[in-house]
DNA sequence: TGTAGTGTCTCTAGTTACTAGAGGTTCAAG
DNA sequence: CTTGAACCTCTAGTAACTAGAGACACTACA
């Protein structure tokens, strides 16, 4: 049995983080002493690890909550799995995607005043000011 | 002069989210009729397109409110704008690179069940609550 | 001039996933 | 038995909006 600090520590997850946790359902109502204070077995610690790997790897709450529910239904629970990792799969590479795009406007636009030596008129701030001026879509 | 209506649909910021930059101090209050709406210039357009193009290449509101700032000082401003969109450039790398190891291991992840055609043991859910599983750090 | 319908006003509250702080209680060590 | 760290609950704040309520304004048409 451990305390929400020694939970804290084992899984880097902070207190507050695992009491709002808690309250929004992924993880139990632990076993309270009678002082009210939280005891976790090693059950908590490992359902906590599986929530934080899960938002590490960039899944939310919500996607968790039915990974969670999958886990109690071993049938059918593989597919359905899987389809939220894919699902979190095309939303990550959609996000690079459009980061990639951002990524090389903004070389541009950053290297726009050094490169031309331009000191009266700020590259930077014309780009912005005028969207014509940008090479990529965005 | 035009409405705010006018105004979104030029710009294509959302009306509440053009009252929320007012109120955020990004954009000035313009003119208000007789009956209290809202009238911009050609002035208020500009910075507002302005606004738009810098939060579609990802600045936070708060970068914007300096690069306003830096706009109405001709001198120095193309230095620290080039800053501040550099840094703004770093972290896009950096959310990139992050995204890209995710992209990794969900790639690893949700290809397992089908690879293996494990059924009653969902990849997905142990890799999830097995970190010693993952072949890269995230 | 009347009226219908759309646009606009302010204000409050909700979203996501936490984080910070106040004010009070409990636990463990010495 | 006392001290100090850890814990408790509760409220409010974060970023950047979005949604909804209830009331008022503007425009076009008859």
């Amino acid at each position: 049995m451990f305390s929400i600090g020694e939970l804290s520590k084992r899984t880097k997850v902070k207190v507050p983080t695992i009491r709002y946790y808690e309250e929004m359902g992924l993880l139990a109502a632990p076993e309270r002493t009678e002082g009210n204070q939280r005891r976790y077995d090693v059950a908590g610690l490992e359902r906590l690890s599986f929530i934080k790997h899960a938002r590490d790897l960039g899944f939310s709450i919500e996607a968790i909550s039915e990974l969670i529910v999958l886990q109690g239904h071993p049938d059918r629970s593989c597919q359905a799995a899987t389809d939220i990792a894919v699902s979190q799969l095309s939303e990550v590479r959609a996000k690079i995607k459009r980061l990639r795009a951002l990524e090389k406007e903004l070389v541009r636009i950053s290297k726009g005043c050094d490169d031309e030596g331009v000191s009266e008129n700020c590259y930077v701030l014309a780009s912005l000011a005028d969207h014509k001026l940008c090479h990529h879509d965005h």
